[in-house]
DNA sequence: CGGCTTTCTGGGAGCGTTCACACACTAAGC
DNA sequence: GCTTAGTGTGTGAACGCTCCCAGAAAGCCG
């Protein structure tokens, strides 16, 4: 109240009309680029609003369509992951490029604790947003539940099992996944394993099962081990894990850089080199990889645009267009760096 | 339209009003925590939400009003930088933990481009947002010109010299870059340089001068060399740079842990020890500072607590206190690892 | 018991839009 | 000259809330 009091009182479309010389509806009318506006009119209408200054009241606006013009980005982690994961922070980036494009705004909802879904809940049932991009949804997320049930536009970044008809956008985890683990054999590596992690999401039990493809009779499962989080300590776990269970392996592909990059630090700590006795692949082309010695052969998967597409398809959504495919797939690249 | 449409109608303080026995205004006190409602109305109006499942309509409301109940969290910084800058993300988690304390919105708006400038600054006077809260703001920063213009509530994360009133929320940079270096002399060094970056803004130029402190007459101006950006890149050119100019150079203040990591990657390629040639401090106490081999030596700056302090300075802001400091430092603390 | 204060309630007005409808004008077609 | 279709414009009625005023009811005092 003190401070808003002091700001000078706001043009409206009122004020604008006035100017203008014509009726409100008119002015709304070429606000929203409808058609039958004459060229006088929008003439004296474009001058009258540079003249008085006249921005829309969203509040206003809001109210009479009922919707928002806004739409939530859902980030399911706890914050250390929030932080160091690097695609979380260019999903973000390409989603918010996108609404912005269309006008639209992001509003940011970072569900650290279970505590938070409730709330996070409610929000969403209050319309304050026309629709949601949702990242890192676990199998059988109460949001993810939450949002069907109160019927939200919403698109996954990712592809949750749990939720197999909401619309998406991915990538081929299991063939990328796949692919870089053959890269990793045509080294010639005899026994390899793999540090996996988040299997409760499609993403992770997707790498795995890539790598599950790639191996066939070789695989063995008691060279898998699996962890909750795509963390740099969770690497330095599992490559301690794996070595004691088979000194003699010789290859490890990472579910993601910062396993990788954890991965490789035990083996140098051990005396082990890379790529010479050990060959290692990650996932995801993040900065993790370009920061290790040597630098890591990975997947390189297009963050930016995975926030830019969700977003595109939520927008399409929210204006009753239905995707013709339920989930879109992009493509993802190998990249040979010295790592394997 | 679609997609609203075939949602039910959503319930209104009507139907909340008509389902309890009591009028409009009854409920909306109710709902406002205000005094003077009789205990029998409040107990009839809370089964009466529950039983029609009544959320406010956050637009009308803020119609009424004239707030919006949402915080803009303005980054000024190319979109590379935000992905690789660990600061940012936590003082985004901080304020987003803050503000959704208080039922406000975190709005974030990301200026990677000048292009972006004009349109951040109708957003900002078009009302959609209440306050916000500023990082990485440079010297002259055309959108804190435009806030002060709008007399939007606005707290800086750091402090630029260009508006030297704002209320703020900060870091003694110059004393804990001057620490830090005090540090690194303490380990025996002769011939000190620096990796300076973001010299448009405070934080960039204080630790410079914190630099500067420490050194006192053994200051060389020769060994100081500047980048635009505290990215790891420029840490790589900043050290080859400086080892042009004085290869028996002993020690190195990085002004940043990003800064220091690039830094040290190149003092390995030619070969020397860190930190028996050459001892190297930094400044954030990010995770880079703990994947550095050996671990960094540096300053850890608190930047979730920056970013709630920041919230809770707008926060009163909006409410019409005036903070009784115009700015509050929050304090830093040396952590002494394996790099000198 | 009359006046005064305090507590509580109802409802009109207004916030700034959009939307739907009614109406005015023009040009074309027969 | 009368219809008909196509353009362009003005206005009342929402949208769902808060604010504020008037007034009822209840308690207190002399």
């Amino acid at each position: 109240m003190a401070t808003t009091g002091d700001r000078p009182r706001r043009a409206t479309i009122f004020d604008v009309a006035a100017e203008a010389n014509v009726s409100r509806g008119t002015v709304s009318r070429m606000l929203n680029g409808e058609p039958y506006v004459s060229d006088s009119a929008r003439e004296a209408i474009e001058k009258a609003i540079a003249k008085v200054g006249y921005v829309r009241n969203m509040a206003a606006r809001n109210l009479a369509t009922q919707r928002s013009k806004a739409i939530a980005l859902i980030v399911h982690e706890p914050h250390s992951v929030f932080l160091e994961d690097p695609n979380i922070g260019a999903i973000l980036l390409g989603t918010n490029d996108r609404l912005s494009e269309a006008d639209y705004q992001l509003v940011c909802l970072i569900i650290g604790s279970d505590r938070d879904s409730a709330r996070i809940a409610d929000y969403l049932r209050g319309g304050f947003v026309d629709g949601a991009v949702i990242v890192s949804a676990r199998e059988h997320d109460p949001i993810a539940d939450a949002i069907t049930h109160i019927g939200l536009p919403a698109v996954f970044v990712g592809h949750p099992m749990s939720a197999p008809d909401m619309p998406y956008v991915g990538i081929d985890n299991r063939g990328a996944a796949g692919d870089i683990t053959r890269e990793l054999l045509a080294t010639g590596r005899k026994k390899v394993g793999m540090i996996a992690a988040a299997l409760d999401r499609d993403s992770g039990s997707e790498r795995l099962a890539g790598f599950r493809d790639a191996l066939g009779d070789q695989f063995d499962e008691n060279l898998v081990v699996d962890f909750p989080l795509y963390s740099r300590d969770s690497g330095v776990q599992g490559m301690k894990a794996l070595l004691e269970r088979a000194g003699d392996l010789d290859g490890v592909f990472a579910a993601s850089d910062a396993l990788a990059a954890g991965a490789m630090d035990v083996l140098r700590e051990k005396g082990l080199s890379v790529p010479g006795d050990v060959g290692i692949v990650g996932f995801d082309d993040s900065d993790w990889a370009l920061r290790c010695q040597p630098q890591l052969s990975t997947v390189r998967q297009p963050a930016d645009l995975l926030g830019r597409e969700a977003a595109s398809m939520v927008l399409e959504l929210v204006n009753g267009i239905t995707p013709e495919t339920p989930g879109r797939i992009l493509p993802t690249e190998i990249k040979l760096r010295g790592s394997a």
